[in-house]
DNA sequence: CTGCAGGGGTAAA
DNA sequence: TTTACCCCTGCA
């Protein structure tokens, strides 16, 4: 594959930490002199950001340009949604500054489940290495730049691993998981195309927990991260759930603030895009907290 | 140095 | 509603 490059001018609403930072994505990492890069599909790309122009190069799997524009989610107007958020009120105001260029990436389905499961009860840095071990284990290598790349493993290049197999790579008790997810999907039992293609999301909430190792807050990971692009979803973790308490609930112990709490002034305050909100108090309070 | 809690939850009891 | 679960890190 041949080096393309991609060069977008006076950009709006794009800041590489903010974009790769926001926990939504485990497969971009800073290099050395600030850029980042990261491995979607088949395809292995260094974005760099020099004043308000990004720049965007690596290897495609077809045209860079509408890859890009495609994974960073381009076309939709952040501003817009940023207008109407940080009128909500004076804390969503702040955190939107703080958060200001998030994107929400436009992920591949198979990639987000298969993250979002190992995500489970784990932390940053573990999951990255257990995700990069997966790839290089069972993923395509892409070479590039004199570095080696792997993509994500499919469902049929996870066929034939084994629970063993998963353990010895460091998932740890997620490993049947993994085992039992691949093969549903494998099996049909949940099919992925279907399920891109249908409009109801409780429907698709309700296929996406018949999956093993899924729950409801991985679940909402995977509408809102993921090609599903379910911006109505509020994935409740911890750290949402601190900052929800601390901004409108204010009980003594958060862990007993219920998640139907959480989600019904979550679905009143921020409405069809509670999930991009989400996204600006998550990365907003885990980044004071750091 | 050893011990132990806790981490972007889930599933089973 | 409560509890165990793998593995790694941070801290007492």
């Amino acid at each position: 594959m041949e080096e393309q490059t991609y060069i977008l001018k006076n950009i709006d609403s794009f800041e590489l930490e903010h974009i790769f930072d926001c926990g939504q994505c485990f497969r971009w990492n800073k290099q050395a002199d600030g850029s980042y890069t990261g491995v979607f599909k088949n395809n292995v790309l260094n974005v760099q950001k020099n004043g308000d122009n990004v720049i965007f190069k690596g290897v495609c799997n077809g045209n860079i340009q509408n890859i890009v524009i495609d994974y960073f989610d381009l076309k939709r107007d952040y501003k817009q949604i940023k207008n109407i958020l940080s009128k909500i009120d004076e804390s969503m105001n702040i955190s939107i500054k703080y958060g200001s260029g998030i994107r929400i990436l436009n992920q591949d389905l198979w990639e987000t489940i298969i993250s979002f499961i190992i995500s489970a009860n784990n932390n940053i840095p573990r999951i990255k290495g257990i995700i990069e071990r997966l790839s290089k284990n069972y993923g395509k290598k892409i070479e590039w730049n004199g570095e080696k790349y792997y993509t994500f493993p499919t469902p049929e290049e996870l066929k034939d691993v084994t629970v063993e197999q998963y353990r010895n790579l460091g998932l740890g008790f997620r490993d049947i998981r993994l085992y039992e997810t691949t093969h549903m999907v494998l099996d049909k039992k949940v099919d992925l195309e279907e399920l891109q293609k249908e409009p109801d999301t409780l429907k698709v909430r309700e296929k996406l927990l018949s999956l093993s190792g899924v729950g409801p807050k991985v679940a909402d990971c995977i509408l809102l991260f993921s090609t599903l692009k379910r911006f109505e979803v509020f994935p409740i973790d911890v750290w949402v759930r601190r900052v929800m308490n601390e901004l409108y609930i204010k009980n003594e112990d958060e862990t007993k603030v219920s998640k139907k709490q959480i989600e019904k002034i979550a679905q009143e305050k921020f409405g069809n895009i509670a999930g991009i909100a989400q996204q600006y108090l998550f990365y907003w309070k885990r980044e004071q907290k750091a």
